[in-house]
DNA sequence: AGTTGTGTTGAAGA
DNA sequence: ATCTTCAACACAAC
């Protein structure tokens, strides 16, 4: 789910509210997705403070006060969710056992109480794999109704030699990803279709599904269209969507067209503004077409026929 | 009730 | 190399 500018939105709210945190405990009920082992995480992670959080393409890099960083990526499904505040009557086995309850009597039982009814509305509460908890009493919890997402330990000064983090290219935000780089990309990529090359973490890292299709439409191209048509001034205007939309959607904290939440499980906004994604067969922001819906590759494209050329 | 699709991405196959 | 398909998993919508 989450792309760059909902990634850069929970590193904004880590940075301002869980800086200074004391690591006091870690469980999981999917142990299989922490590395390099659910023991070694804990070993590497209690008792440190956490100095900082940062991101590299969709990646999440929480820096600790022991040289080591949790790496954490969050897939389709994840949401790293921090609660300051844990009312009594919701201790984190009790949360454990209803949420893992779902249709069962201990769920009728749940519907009882009032508190954990309203807490279990929240879907993103339902499906917590990973919490952390502080010496403050608050928790960093991992939610994931998918369980595609992971989390990892690793030594700060080797965050870059990870090899998901090695391999992606440029940052799409990173003022080293500049015009120039675009095209040199698109040199060596002259047969990719657009469409896809926009998705490729190892040539631009951060753009998802959601912003490929909104960065093509305000460019007006096309997305089918091979990266050796592309005119000098098209690519200077996919550049500059590029930049412009994700700047954009950060501003706006992200895009919550389904179930993404910032850290305090809010919405983000950018879902309001959204011209072409999840608008197949609806009018055309700027002309009196419809938007179109096609697949590239495995993943769905939505784009205007009429406006974008 | 079975099929299809979902904001990700790695690995396997061609 | 490079592209396509599948798999990880759970659920909602058709």
């Amino acid at each position: 789910m989450p792309e760059l500018p909902e990634v850069q939105t929970i590193i904004n709210d880590l940075n301002k509210k869980v800086v200074g945190e004391q690591i006091v405990g870690f469980w999981s009920d999917w142990k299989k997705n922490v590395r390099p082992s659910f023991v070694k995480f804990k070993k590497e992670t209690i008792g440190a403070k956490i100095t900082g959080a940062r991101r590299i393409g969709k990646h999440i890099i929480i820096d600790l006060d022991n040289n080591n960083s949790i790496l954490i990526h969050l897939k389709m499904s994840g949401h790293l969710l921090y609660k300051k505040f844990i009312d009594d009557s919701l201790q984190l086995t009790e949360r454990r056992s209803f949420s893992e309850a779902k249709t069962s009597s201990l769920r009728a039982k749940a519907k009882q109480s009032s508190v954990i009814e309203n807490y279990f509305k929240e879907k993103v509460n339902r499906y917590i794999h990973h919490i952390f908890s502080f010496e403050s009493s608050s928790t960093l919890e991992f939610s994931d109704l998918r369980k595609f997402g992971w989390l990892g330990v690793v030594k700060t000064d080797e965050v870059e030699i990870v090899k998901e983090i090695k391999k992606l290219g440029v940052d799409a935000l990173d003022k080293n990803f500049t015009l120039k780089s675009f095209k040199e990309i698109l040199e060596k990529k002259q047969k990719s279709i657009i469409g896809t090359l926009l998705l490729d973490q190892s040539l631009i890292a951060g753009i998802g599904n959601i912003y490929r299709s909104e960065i093509l439409f305000e460019a007006g191209i096309n997305p089918k269209r091979k990266t050796s048509t592309l005119k000098e001034k098209e690519i200077e205007r996919i550049f500059k969507q590029i930049k412009n939309i994700l700047k954009k959607a950060v501003k706006m904290r992200g895009t919550s067209d389904v179930d993404y939440r910032d850290i305090e499980g809010k919405k983000g906004n950018f879902q309001k503004v959204l011209k072409v994604y999840r608008r197949e067969k609806e009018k055309c922001l700027g002309c009196k077409g419809l938007v179109k819906r096609e697949k590239l590759g495995q993943r769905s494209i939505f784009y205007c026929p009429r406006c974008q050329k």
